[in-house]
RNA sequence: CGCGGGGUGGAGCAAUUGGAAGCUCGUCAGGCUCAUAACCUGAAGGUUGCCGGUUCGAGUCCGGCCCCCGCAA
């Protein structure tokens, strides 16, 4: 009666998907017919044209790959995902929209995976968002995907705390860890008929933003513990950083400090350490990367650069 | 031909118009101290990324190459 295997077709691009295909890869209940990803970009300093993470991971594993920078345009490719005839499809990080006439395609509809506890934190920055608002939990969803933004009816839930000294990158570590798991069992119980999806209280949804490049620029009249989540929702991209003599430095690590001395902006020593004086309370600074260098510890950094403590930052 | 920053002892930085390669820190040895990440004295450690050129003389100027990093995507 149970089907023992099951077709599906994998959408991912970034680094964050690749070992979600692994797992469906190496899933003895999975049959991947396909990987579908966004069109190699110009990357790098010299515009090399670059394949996404998940198209290099889909070729060492011998896989079918389908390159798109558009689904609901791609029309050929949409009666080629038909051909495949698969029971699901499974959508890790695509960054595509997926219309609602490839979604239709799969027999059992679109799996897709969350870093949030949806429905809050609903978008394309989930985890870094949930950092900045100051969440101590924060989590997986897997759901399965309708026509709207991250809407779709939950099928299970995982919990991440996040820990005073969590980063985007150490959370991103944590899903990457425990989400394919997750997404496989689901998907799996998903398909056996084990999960029922539960609708979202769209009354608690919160929507997040992309972020940009100049989201990272510090603003020293904040507080200093609002300046440190955004340092650490930052690493590793889009960087939480102020200017220097016309260089731009980003913070890597950094503490909140109760103490604030000075006006904000001014950067000052005390016991052998270096902060920097903001809006309420002052901010420690651990380790810093000056454009055009590499990361240094914030010792290093003022050993080259005597007049850096006793400066004013704008 | 996308734009830009940078390679100088172990680390971070200096070196005016080409004219003895220095500073802060670390390391090692010794001293002082009840003690110390403190302080004092001394020492080691460089083919200034690589190759070639100009010059009486190149870290510095010219040409080529390698490597690191940011922006942009």
């Amino acid at each position: 009666m149970a089907k023992s295997r099951f077709s599906v077709v994998f959408f991912g691009t970034p680094e964050l998907a690749v070992p979600f295909l692994h797992e469906f890869a190496a899933h003895p209940r999975f049959d991947v017919k396909a990987v579908v990803t966004q069109p190699d970009r110009p990357a790098g300093r010299k515009h090399l044209l670059t394949p996404p993470p998940v198209k290099i991971a889909a070729e060492e594993l011998r896989l079918i790959v389908h390159q798109t920078a558009s689904l609901k345009k791609n029309q050929a490719l949409q009666k080629i995902l038909e051909g495949y005839q698969v029971d699901l499809c499974i959508a890790v990080a695509i960054g595509l929209l997926l219309p609602l006439s490839v979604l239709k395609i799969p027999r059992a509809g679109t799996i897709n995976m969350h870093p949030s506890l949806l429905p809050k934190f609903r978008g394309p920055s989930p985890v870094q968002s949930a950092i900045l608002a100051d969440e101590k939990i924060t989590g997986i969803s897997v759901m399965l995907l309708d026509e709207g933004m991250d809407t779709g009816p939950i099928l299970k839930q995982m919990r991440l705390p996040i820990g005073e000294k969590d980063t985007t990158e150490s959370l991103y570590a944590q899903i990457q860890h425990h989400g394919p798991r997750l997404l496989s069992e689901t998907a799996l119980g998903y398909l056996e008929n084990a999960f029922k999806p539960t609708p979202q209280d769209d009354s608690l949804a919160t929507q997040t933003f992309l972020l940009k490049k100049t989201d990272g620029k510090i603003d020293w009249r904040q507080d200093a513990a609002s300046i440190a989540r955004m340092v650490r929702a930052f690493v590793p991209w889009p960087g939480a950083y102020f200017e220097w003599q016309d260089q731009k430095i980003d913070i890597l690590q950094a503490e909140f400090s109760e103490k604030r001395p000075k006006p904000p902006g001014y950067i000052f020593e005390n016991a052998g350490h270096v902060f920097v004086a903001t809006g309420k309370g002052s901010l420690k600074l651990k380790v810093v990367k000056p454009s055009g260098k590499k990361a240094m510890s914030i010792d290093e950094f003022v050993r080259g650069r005597p007049g850096f403590v006793g400066s004013s930052l704008s």
